[in-house]
DNA sequence: ATTGAAAGTGACACTTTTGTCACTTTAGGC
DNA sequence: GCCTAAAGTGACAAAAGTGTCACTTTCAAT
């Protein structure tokens, strides 16, 4: 009944994605993102009413994807497992944390960003504390150092997926070096 | 013989990094600074002929800065007074990661800004040269793990002190916390 | 084959940022 | 007191980004 799109939306968030990480919220232009579409501006427009709405959809979706993956933490009842499993995870998404911040530079002008938002603050919320919730076990079992702070921890794990791996170390030992430096730290222990 | 100055170097310089950490690299513009500042946009082209020469100016300021302060960590001989001298400068300078990384978005256009980019680099270098220094140390002394490749643990360091402090915890636990997460990590050790 | 709904486009007016320039202001040396 | 060099300004034109609109293209159901 209709024409054919140029584009999918896996392809337009995976180009936003890009480009947000590349040049930042404020970098970010329709311009730059039809370019690497292929498509003109305008055609855009057809989707979204402008930059605030674009986004604020694609911080959903990358969220729902996210969340949907996170949430089968509970799935797994030891700690161990679920270190594991969300280790695995922040590997397949290294820049949602980034991602995140990006998202809260956002202007929310009208009412219908206003309720996107909303939205999206439950999703970040429901993140949290299931993060919360998984350091709350690991410290039941007596597995995490309980005098940290419980958003230490959390800011902790994802944070460490961020660090640029420029020397090109081969994936698996980057990864299992920095599971090491979790858990035991970097540090030879002497006891 | 001429007209007092509104603004210093250190109050532009001081201006230029809370913009660019707060709007990143495309959304830093004279505009906002002229206002930070209460002077005329047209002021700032006496001193910058454009936003990718301040920007590489500011940059040189604030490595300058920061590399008289690390290479001072040569003056401890013992590892592990490295190791805090290290950490104590990372907690007065938390993102010169980020601004490095801000850094290098700036496009070098001219031969001008092609000798400022290279001046960087050698920073740069002399900065990773520094650190890779600390690493090796504390391998030969026998305090860091030997099998982590030296420019995660360089990176790890670097990274720990991006985590937001969302929370609130009182400033010296939040330091005391990561201290003890990098050197033993996050994990109860039950050996 | 016709047609209408969705996809896509180029052109336009508007806003923001950029860089320049002729001009004014100010303070210290003479 | 006057001169002048550096500091600062407002106005301008050019460039880049935004949002809209009338228009064309395409596909499939009839």
């Amino acid at each position: 009944m209709a024409r054919e799109r140029k584009f999918s939306d896996e392809d337009l968030f995976l180009a936003t994605k890009e480009l947000l990480l590349d040049h930042g919220y404020e970098g970010f232009t329709f311009g730059l993102l039809a370019e690497r579409l292929e498509v003109s501006r305008s055609a855009l427009y057809k989707y979204f009413g402008n930059k605030e709405e674009l986004i604020m959809e694609f911080m959903m979706y990358e969220m729902d994807q996210f969340m949907d993956k996170l949430g089968k933490i509970k799935e797994y009842d030891r700690f161990e497992d679920q270190f594991d499993y969300l280790l695995e995870l922040m590997m397949s998404h290294p820049n949602i944390h980034q991602l995140i911040e990006i998202g809260r530079h956002v202007p929310v002008n009208n009412q219908k960003l206003e309720e996107k938002n909303e939205k999206l603050d439950g999703l970040h919320l429901n993140m949290y504390q299931s993060l919360i919730g998984f350091v709350r076990l690991g410290k039941e079992e007596g597995k995490l150092k309980a005098h940290i702070p419980d958003t230490l921890i959390v800011g902790y794990i994802l944070q460490s997926f961020l660090v640029p791996n420029f020397a090109q170390i081969p994936h698996s030992e980057w990864v299992q070096s920095i599971k090491e430096i979790i858990r035991e730290g970097m540090f030879i222990n002497n006891s």
